[in-house]
DNA sequence: AGCACGCCGACT
DNA sequence: GTCGGCGTGCTC
């Protein structure tokens, strides 16, 4: 007999092995199986086994043996070769790589099974059904499988609804769940939440684990003796004893979607399909979920479940306005925030300050007839930094090449320059002219790469008052807890809602809701833009999420994007015109097929970059907008399967988030 | 991904 | 004269 293996390896094939006779009657689809590759020994998965008679031989010139098989029986009950097969059609990556995630950190020698005794914690007093959600606790009482979609009030009731969640799906003994959120930071409360329900019994598991406790929490959630596991992204892949119930928080972050290395997935989705295999329950929770989540609920795939309350918000709730920049020219902060932001601080009380990016300032721009300074290598408008002197100085943050600020617009001559955006370094300063005696603290994408105890302190220092104000980029309002704040500002809305991303706007209305879910009764939340008419501004006034996602979604399905359809991305890169060219006619002459279908799939390009004509490195990439799952599915492997051109790149990427 | 082979630059 | 750079090629 044969045993057809999978390895975890970047290729598109699977190999086949001679079975010896010992493993002939032990070995079975989903076995951990080592054997030789190449000059050494793999770890494998056994796909499937077969007589000799229905492999195809030909075409290699030894027929290898297997060396022994790690597993009695696998790891994962739910066919984890049919899921990494659906994945690799989903996002494209290789299916040894898909197939290589769930078996990632399985060690050769597994964990003895546990003794009985240490299945049976403590009775713990289980929580009452939280306010309004009995329906949905009582349908995960009852063990009814089938994804569910949680609209949350405020976040921190997660740490009481949560628990009381957990414990009426897991009534019965032995079973298992899963909390996947999107940060680490959020493992400690949430794992104190849940640990006076199960004590002893909660997992945790993230990417910065010390050797030894990844161990102990991957054996854990594999024997059973975790009945709860906290983890980050990668927990989906975790092998499960019975796993019941899934619990996705934070459903609509960008975070769960891995596209910066091999294998691609969203872990929503390979979530849903796993507890589908298991037949468990899942509830993706959020307070403004998904168009993509929002759409299935809508469509009927997902029970929608509304938490009540908007959370401890006694009194009015907090004034929106929206300041159209162009009556304020000039100025960072807008006058009627900057009188607000005064009072504010003179009462004590705090105030939030979103900028558009992290850094000094944005571009820089002629005051006469708008010329953008780009980077002549490479493209992207620099950036206008301070130098260690404190002089300033254009940076491109693709390429890194400085120099100084140009003096003579090369467009029209003239000599007066603005800059616009605002970053948060820029903001901190125009914060500190108008309150010399604020206390600022900063909270961007550098504080949030350095030391996790730099970032609690940071965070920790301004919900204790330590600060008067702080200024940030949005991913501040998804770290922060719910300090008592009574003014909270966009100053630059418009670099969110600028871009080819189809999702800004939804980004958008999520961060001002966010920031307006942490105001305090009678705070103010105050947005500029320059583009007041844009429709995200047009429902703000009474912060109705479920309002916005039907509008939101309704366009979706206007302009056929997601849920509608589905996105791959298309990127080719190079440094000769002529070669792109060709590399794209082979590639549209590839997507012909989409037309014949006639099911309504579209190509969308190329996009370029503006300035792209003067730069000597090309980029530009195409959106194919497939109207199923097959039609993405065969649009990801004819592009894989693009003739080689000499000196061109190209990237294929299913189900993209970041955008050019 | 590993791991080897292979063919050109600075060292004991 | 060897150690070592990473280009390219292969894995049942």
């Amino acid at each position: 007999m044969l045993a057809e293996l999978s390895f975890p390896i970047p290729l598109r094939r699977t190999f086949y092995y001679q079975l010896p006779e010992e493993l002939e009657l032990s070995a079975a689809p989903g076995l951990r199986a080592l054997a030789p590759l190449g000059r050494r020994e793999a770890v494998g998965v056994v796909l499937r086994v077969l007589p000799e008679k229905d492999a195809d031989l030909s075409g290699f010139k030894e027929l290898k043996s297997v060396t022994r098989l790690l597993d009695e029986v696998p790891l994962f009950p739910e066919d984890a070769p049919a899921l990494a097969s659906w994945m690799s059609a989903s996002w494209g990556s290789p299916q040894g790589l898909c197939l290589g995630a769930f078996y990632a950190h399985a060690p050769r020698e597994l964990p003895p099974a546990l003794p009985d005794q240490a299945l049976t914690a403590p009775a713990a007093p289980a929580p009452a059904a939280p306010e309004g959600l009995g329906a949905l606790a009582a349908r995960l009482a009852a063990g009814e499988p089938g994804p569910c979609l949680l609209r949350l009030p405020a976040l921190e009731l997660r740490e009481s609804i949560y628990p009381a969640l957990f414990a009426a799906a897991l009534k019965k003994e032995g079973s298992q769940g899963l909390l996947l959120v999107p940060d680490l930071n959020f493992i400690p409360p949430l794992a104190a939440a849940l640990e006076p329900f199960f004590p002893g019994r909660v997992g945790q598991w993230h990417a910065r684990l010390t050797p030894k406790r990844r161990a102990e929490a991957w054996a854990g959630a594999l024997r059973g003796a975790s009945a709860v596991t906290i983890a980050t992204r990668t927990g989906v892949f975790l092998p499960f004893k019975d796993l019941r119930f899934a619990l996705l928080d934070g459903e609509h972050e960008e975070v769960y979607k891995q596209e910066e290395a091999e294998p691609f997935y969203h872990a929503r989705e390979v979530l849903l399909r796993r507890t589908a295999a298991l037949k468990a329950a899942c509830v993706l929770a959020s307070p403004c979920p998904s168009i993509e989540s929002w759409g299935a609920a809508a469509s009927g795939g997902l029970a929608r479940y509304e938490a009540p309350g908007r959370g401890p918000l006694a009194g009015p709730a907090p004034d929106v306005r929206v300041l159209d920049m162009a009556d304020y020219p000039g100025e960072v902060i807008a006058r009627p925030i900057a009188d607000r932001l005064r009072a504010v601080v003179a009462s004590g009380s705090q105030a939030l300050i979103i900028a558009g990016r992290k850094g000094y300032a944005s571009r820089l721009f002629c005051a006469n007839c708008g010329w953008m300074k780009r980077c002549p290598d490479c493209g992207p408008g620099m950036t206008l930094v301070k130098d260690a002197g404190g002089g300033r100085l254009l940076l491109c943050r693709r390429c890194g090449r400085r120099e100084p600020p140009p003096q003579v617009c090369p467009q029209c001559g003239g000599r007066v320059f603005r800059d616009y955006g605002s970053g948060t370094q820029k903001a901190q300063e125009a914060v500190a002219r108008l309150c010399p005696s604020a206390r600022i603290a900063r909270f961007d994408g550098d504080v949030l790469r350095g030391s996790l105890k730099a970032m609690r302190a940071a965070l920790d220092g301004f919900a204790g008052g330590e600060a008067d104000v702080l200024v940030g980029t949005r991913i501040a309002l998804r770290e922060l807890g719910a300090p008592r704040l009574a003014l909270a500002a966009f100053i630059d809305a418009d670099s969110e809602l600028s871009g080819a991303d189809f999702r800004a706007s939804e980004k958008a209305y999520r961060g001002f809701y966010s920031a307006w879910r942490l105001l305090g009764a009678g705070g103010e939340l105050f947005i500029q833009t320059r583009e007041s008419g844009h429709y995200v501004f047009s429902r703000l006034a009474e912060m109705d999420y479920p309002s916005f996602a039907d509008g939101e979604l309704a366009a979706r399905k206007e302009f056929f994007y997601p849920p509608f359809c589905r996105i791959v991305k298309v990127r080719f890169a190079s440094y000769d015109a002529g070669a792109l060219e060709a590399a794209e006619s082979d590639f549209l002459r590839a997507m012909e097929f989409l037309g014949a279908a006639g099911d309504g799939s579209e190509i969308l390009g190329p996009v370029t970059q503006p300035g792209q004509e003067r730069r000597k490195f090309l980029s530009e990439y195409y959106l194919v907008k497939a109207a199923t799952a097959r039609a993405s599915a065969l649009c990801l492997e004819k592009a894989r399967l693009l003739p080689p051109r000499p000196g061109v790149k190209y990237f294929v990427e299913a189900d993209p988030h970041a955008f050019l």
